[in-house]
DNA sequence: CGCCTTGTTGTACGAACGTTCAACAAGGCG
DNA sequence: CGCCTTGTTGAACGTTCGTACAACAAGGCG
């Protein structure tokens, strides 16, 4: 205001510099700004926000950019899943296996029980992911390249469920069919996931966990007791 | 081609009348067949395929006349979902109903089978069907209109589904929370749906079925034995 | 047969879309 | 300090979007 002065700083001699009007970022951490910048809009305004203009004034940069670090609008949203599918459920299945690994009085039933809690943990289970989860959907539906990572991620995380249902249903001699089990259990979680979204009045997270807990105690045997 | 006369037909002395080049129809019957236009490009191609041009072209008429037989493409939605979701869900109802009230030697049981039966006939289990309701879902969770609409019906089904599986529960002396039974099938029946559709390889409609049964069996007992 | 109502058409318009690209500048290097 | 690489900018373009509206015509009526 009272400065008269053409830049508000000059180092070392420079008399005509100006301060740096952007940074420049390598170009993983700039795409890695993108995608949650178009994460964060699929989960305000769904695949209607996911546009160049919204995501790119929400990263803060200008216009140009998502065409230069990715090929197309339609790349980005196929890093959107993958960053939103990889980081929600592969993570899942990464630490499920290292608590096997490294805990050795870790026990198949605690093992599972974490892993069906953690489907209902407010990161997982919230409103904003499901917006995201939404619009992917409805593009998996329509785009071939989201449909085939879409399969390969989830089986993986079907694979990983049905084996924690085994390691505890074989020792306590029930006779499940794990995979079906997995996969049922991972439809209930959606569906219930889906009806609070749409209500919250319809069912609690809480409920909905316990719910999930159920179905699979009901093959198993019990899972959460103290 | 071998005619050279200024129009194919004139009936009763016109000489310069070209045929008609379209038909006005009533109000309401143009309303039909615009949601049924709109309806079949959101299960072809989503959300993304729900504009003025694309359903006016599937409906044959001109680009006018969406704007002059409703408020806005937004309330064509709204229209749109109450016909599907009023098409799906409330004649299921109201099937449920007349039979049980026409048919007097119609069992309990065999009411709930069948209200079970029709969630997974090829008209409503569908991958049409999954592409309309996604992008539907996906403007619920947006749009106050269609969130308001969504849950009063939805509500209707939930209910009309625990009364059915309450009076197969009660005589039967089983002790059963109907409104949460109901509530976790519609998850499963919905989660299955989605699996099916976005990887036909995951689950088969006869195993989702068969999973739907199983779950509402296990508490209130025996429902398609013949 | 001609008028009149009104359903229908098709153009026009501004806004927003995705993409392209020439110009710019930040930061490393000699 | 000046060059060079390259991440970044922002204008420009053609397309498509939703809406508005004047002109048109189909079908009923006297």
């Amino acid at each position: 205001m009272t400065e008269a002065g053409p830049s508000p700083e000059k180092r070392k001699r420079g008399a005509k510099k100006s301060p740096p009007r952007f940074s420049r970022e390598q170009a993983d951490v700039r795409r890695s700004m993108l995608i949650e910048a178009a994460t964060r809009c699929l989960s305000v305004g769904g695949i209607g926000a996911f546009t160049i203009d919204r995501i790119c004034k929400e990263a803060g940069v200008s216009r140009g950019l998502i065409n230069h670090h990715f090929e197309s609008l339609d790349g980005l949203l196929v890093e959107v899943y993958k960053s939103s599918l990889y980081a929600s459920v592969n993570n899942q299945i990464a630490e499920a296996k290292r608590r096997r690994a490294e805990t050795s009085d870790w026990s198949p039933q605690a093992a599972l029980a974490a892993l069906v809690h953690s489907n209902f943990s407010p990161d997982y289970f919230s409103r904003d992911n499901l917006l995201i989860w939404l619009s992917l959907w409805g593009e998996i539906a329509v785009n071939p390249r989201l449909k085939a990572a879409h399969r390969e991620l989830y089986d993986a995380y079907r694979a990983e469920l049905a084996e924690d249902i085994a390691a505890v249903a074989v020792p306590r001699g029930r006779d499940v069919d794990a995979p079906t089990l997995a996969r049922n259990f991972i439809a209930l979680v959606d569906g219930l996931w889906l009806e609070w979204c749409l209500d919250e009045s319809v069912v609690t997270p809480q409920a909905a966990e316990a719910a999930g807990f159920e179905m699979l105690e009901g093959q198993v045997g019990p899972l959460r007791d103290g």
